[in-house]
RNA sequence: GGAGAAAUGGCAGAGUGGUCGAAUGCGGCGGUCUUGAAAACCGUUGACCUUCACGGGUCCGGGGGUUCGAAUCCCUCUUUCUCCGCCA
């Protein structure tokens, strides 16, 4: 969320970008700013009251000290109404911390000065596009059905187990999921991101910290019993491993990448978004996470960027990088490329990656500061992240756009990886 | 799952009702000394809210209570440790 701060500094610039998200903000910033002004209000005399309740306390004890016990018990009947006042603004302390915040998680993260206006997908921008798109064999399949003919995911084996979008990957199917998952790995270490492997259960604080919860809480799968959540990305674990911490400027950058599977109830989604491999609730990933100094945020995305591009090209994808418009911009990033590439079979583009700078929005959520070296005052880092990559969906373009007569070529890029490199 | 113990600043560890935001040691930072370093010595060293500032307030695992006053007493939750049970 946005600090208070930013909102009091220029309420008007505020609303200017935020319309760019083709969000009004006016009522809540104007609301906001009334209630940060109660609480200020409130805490002032909150703490004024304190301050005589503390001194009278010492007073007290000394006097019993003194044996001028009277003067004692006169003192104590001042703290008796000292006593209930400070209650009382204590509570409106909370209630209208409580309002504050809730108005504060309702508006969004400003857009970058970059962000193009726009209304939805279509009016994204392509930053630029790689890769050749390949010259199928007659009767191409899908992936779906390449899938069966060569036994490489049971869809319906899922469905009996579990559902719909929890798919049984077989024989070669499964070993090429383990490839990719490795080769991510292992590329984002040679790039400098630190593997870690967190839990893919959360509680709600780090639900409410990364932003799922409260407004997403449908999209995510719940353990009522434990009061835990299926992680719906690695995003969330890994960026709440700094929840409430205080970094050095040097420790910066701090590149992260995780592999989990990833949990989504994708509620309301239907028709040709979720066939086959397209749109799952299980899926694989494998995630970069980054902390880094404001200063050096966006030279940071950029080469996240880049980094992603280059996995792509390393499997000989035919890609695209889209630049978001405000109107597709998720409600926490402040800039956002997205990349997707062409499934020849099914002749669209599906996007396996997002990139995103969040600047300090996340950041104020988690409490998560810094120190410049040698400086008192602490500030807020600036969170960024992205799919480095998301399996199914590379998984389709990959048997779809690398099909032949006889089976499916492997990419060069996973051939070590694996003890074949054809599919038949 | 059962029984017991514990939770204090970056770390270790005192503190059992007022003088405690908290001894002491280590670590960190600054300085003296030194050609430089080490050692020694001196000083300094948490976070948050509020204020232009002075200052004020909050925080001793979380929440609640007792009291004029709580790190200290009570209740509750969480976590950790030890023993037993179970177990990849």
């Amino acid at each position: 969320m946005l600090t208070i701060q930013e909102i009091r500094n220029n309420p008007d610039e505020l609303i200017r970008r935020l319309s760019i998200k083709n969000f009004r903000a006016e009522d809540l910033v104007q609301k906001a700013i009334q209630s940060d002004q109660a609480r200020r209000d409130n805490q002032t005399e909150l703490d004024q009251t304190l301050n005589e309740l503390n001194q009278l306390s010492k007073d007290i004890g000394r006097l019993f000290k003194e044996g001028k016990t009277d003067e004692a018990n006169q003192a104590k009947d001042r703290t008796t109404f000292l006593k209930e006042r400070s209650k009382e603004l204590n509570q409106r302390a909370g209630e209208i911390e409580q309002e504050l915040q809730n108005i504060l998680v309702e508006i969004p993260n400003l857009p970058h000065d970059s962000v193009p206006p726009g209304k939805s997908e279509s009016d994204n921008l392509t930053i630029r596009s790689g890769g050749t798109q390949p010259t199928l064999i007659d009767n191409a399949l899908p992936h779906w059905d390449l899938a069966k003919k060569y036994d490489l995911i049971d869809f319906d084996l899922g469905t009996k187990l579990t559902g719909a979008g929890f798919p049984v990957y077989k024989g070669k199917g499964a070993k090429l999921q383990r490839a990719l998952i490795n080769f991510f790995l292992d590329e984002a270490e040679k790039a400098g991101f630190l593997e870690v492997q967190p839990p893919i259960l959360v509680n709600e604080d780090s639900g409410f910290g990364t932003g799922q919860l409260p407004d997403k809480e449908g999209q995510m799968y719940h353990v009522g019993l434990d009061k835990l959540y299926l992680v719906p990305t690695a995003e969330v674990p890994v960026t709440n491993m700094y929840r409430d911490v205080i970094l050095q400027a040097k420790d910066f950058p701090i590149k992260n990448t995780a592999y989990t599977p990833c949990f989504r109830r994708e509620a309301g989604s239907y028709g040709k978004d979720v066939r086959g491999l397209n749109r799952l609730h299980q899926f694989d990933k494998v995630e970069i996470v980054c902390i880094t100094h404001p200063k050096e945020s966006y030279a940071l995305l950029d080469e996240m960027v880049q980094y992603v591009e280059s996995l792509i090209q390393q499997l000989n994808l035919p890609y695209r990088i889209l630049q978001l418009c405000g109107g597709d911009l998720s409600f926490t990033s402040a800039l956002t490329f997205d990349f997707e590439v062409y499934s020849a079979a099914q002749e669209r583009w599906l996007e396996v990656s997002s990139v995103s700078n969040f600047e300090s929005y996340q950041a104020n959520r988690l409490k998560l500061r810094f120190k410049e070296d040698g400086e008192k005052k602490t500030q807020l880092a600036h969170t960024l992240n992205g799919s480095a990559l998301a399996l199914p969906r590379i998984m389709a373009a990959l048997l779809e756009n690398n099909q032949t007569e006889h089976g499916i070529e492997v990419p060069k890029a996973l051939q070590k990886y694996l003890a074949f490199d054809f599919i038949d």
